[in-house]
DNA sequence: GGCTCTCTGGTAACCGGTTACCACTCGCAC
DNA sequence: GTGCGAGTGGTAACCGGTTACCAGAGAGCC
């Protein structure tokens, strides 16, 4: 049944180089010769075998994009991106969810599973700082939106003290004074979530404001639940608030639902902003202020940082790796509008 | 710089065949020959070349799985469930995304980049009634979301039909008459839009109604803005609407922000039903009516049907395929509660 | 007309695994 | 001590491409 090169060339009447000339698109094929090869080719149905070439080449022509969890929208989003980045670079990608834990983390780094690609695009949420050693692999990676993990790996991380602080000061700007965070959660002060907590305070402090930690919400894993029980824990403290600031846009809808059960206007009694900019956050109602970090872009870099890699080699020792942060844009929506 | 089996073979003193069997857990290998290998493979840091074996064993251990966008949350948690559902088979999942055309699905048909992967679990939407032929595939596959394209295609299907007749009877049943249905756009009548419909109609006139076209809204795609775009349409035709049966999710949602926008009240004046159950559903407020086709079952159902193809070969000529249809269950919150 | 030079295409080695087949060793029974 | 069988592991072919190297043919030039 399977219909190999050389029964294309035996069809045909030439050499199984000549079915790889006309297969390849290479030159110094006559247009008779070409012809009869892929009239061969139609005749039998011939389908080139991908992994016979893999092995050939030394290459699979696929990368892997390791994200916590695909329902997770702003990695569903970032997903999306990087498949038509990479699509466009001539690439295929393979997924993996790692749940966000550093297990499975370090899986993807170390499985026999991850040579069936030939780079990876590492988001990664459990990695800790200590871990900087098990990055120090010998295929091509990139990592997503974290900062200095580690020097030798090229990655892309997205400007998230100055985002956070851009939107702490737009809700300070609105005279709101009693500012909640929800979704902090993160001991080792190298995640997200400790960058985009260090912009709220700066924006507090540059204020001349205290942040008082009962108004803190913890949130381990950032989901619409997480954020709602955040948002329930501070409130049932029982001090007031008038601001939210959220450390992504689905604990932000996750704290909004709350508000608005406990019936808290959004945003004429608290203004609450995210951060992600999800499709969801422009559709809901308040639609919800965030900070956009253009996944578009970062999509874009983080493949073309790999394909860089897959096709120059690793970055040279005495150079350092790259590392790209996007800007931030705060879109300013009606969760945070002054009502009138 | 890559290490391989020869190499292993060479410094632990044995042949290929014995670090194969270690590698593999095969018997016959005694304990202290597996403790010379194990060691000269720590020695050299050997990984195994899975092109070389994909080759050599005529399978890679992937699937492919063919969505329309992961940024619809519909398709972002199937492929999550996907992705899990084949990682306890022992499969790794590489996605495509079709953005819904019939060309690029058909591309993923056809396509030399198909033979990357063992198989494939398709969710069409742009594929016609006509082009049953192109399913004629000699490689396994799985249909996933429609019914009835190609009898011999195994494929998992949701009860449509039932499930928005469900949903439209339990509006009906708060005494709303005046239903708005949103989404819908099918030209064939084999997509989940038709069924869906087809549903909604056949509940109205379970109840002796007549549905007024006036109160469809068109969406050719399924989005939060084509959703709203339809409310428009429809509102704007100065109708009275006490109801909006949306075809899935984020149409409904897209349409309730335009009702909101309108200053109509869900579900006090308007009673809003979504379908598919997405997790933003249950965190906006009010909370989203839906159907919830159960998409863990539809993930594992698909994943199994095309594993049992992958291990047993086609289904033979003399049985039909596989046809599983899951079951709906309405889900009632509080875009559709009776106020009071 | 003979001789390069270029173009075309054949041959065979190689990528790195798997595995059919076979040979050897060793233990045990007679 | 010899024979036999089970257990262990070696050899080499094979999966289906790519490609280095080479040979032959045809064209152009003197």
């Amino acid at each position: 049944m399977p219909v190999t090169m050389r029964d294309v060339a035996r069809v045909a009447g030439v050499s199984v180089k000549t079915v790889s000339n006309v297969v390849n698109d290479f030159a110094h094929v006559s247009p008779t010769t070409r012809e009869r090869v892929r009239a061969a080719i139609d005749e039998l149905g011939y389908q080139m075998n991908f992994t016979a070439r893999s092995l050939s080449l030394g290459r699979t022509g696929m990368i892997t994009l390791a994200v916590p969890e695909l329902r997770l929208p702003y990695f569903a989003e970032l997903s999306d991106a990087v498949i038509d980045a990479a699509g466009a670079q001539g690439y295929t990608v393979l997924i993996e969810q790692t749940g966000g834990s550093r297990d499975r983390e370090l899986e993807v780094l170390t499985s026999a599973r991850r040579r069936m690609t030939d780079g990876l695009i590492l988001s990664p949420l459990g990695l800790r700082a200590g871990d900087a050693p098990v990055l120090e692999v010998d295929f091509p990676m990139v990592l997503l939106g974290e900062r200095a993990l580690h020097g030798r790996v090229p990655h892309v991380a997205m400007a998230n003290v100055d985002g956070a602080r851009a939107a702490t000061e737009h809700l300070l700007g609105l005279g709101r004074r009693r500012l909640a965070l929800i979704g902090t959660f993160d001991r080792e002060g190298v995640g997200a979530g400790a960058l985009r907590t260090r912009g709220f305070l700066e924006a507090l402090e540059g204020a001349g404001l205290e942040h008082d930690p009962h108004r803190t919400g913890e949130a381990l894993a950032w989901t619409r639940a997480t954020g709602a029980e955040a948002m329930r824990a501070v409130l049932d403290r029982g001090l007031e608030v008038d601001g939210v600031v959220a450390l992504n846009d689905v604990l932000a809808l996750g704290a909004m639902s709350v508000l608005h059960d406990r019936g808290l206007r959004v945003p004429d009694d608290v203004a609450v902003t995210g951060f992600d900019d999800i499709e969801e956050g422009r559709f809901t109602r308040p639609s919800l202020t965030t900070v956009d970090p253009d996944r578009e872009l970062i999509a874009r870099t983080a493949v073309d940082l790999l394909v860089d890699r897959l096709r120059n080699g690793p970055v040279p020792a005495d150079q350092p790796a790259p590392e790209v942060v996007a800007d931030c844009v705060l879109r300013v929506r009606a969760s945070s509008t002054r009502p009138g």
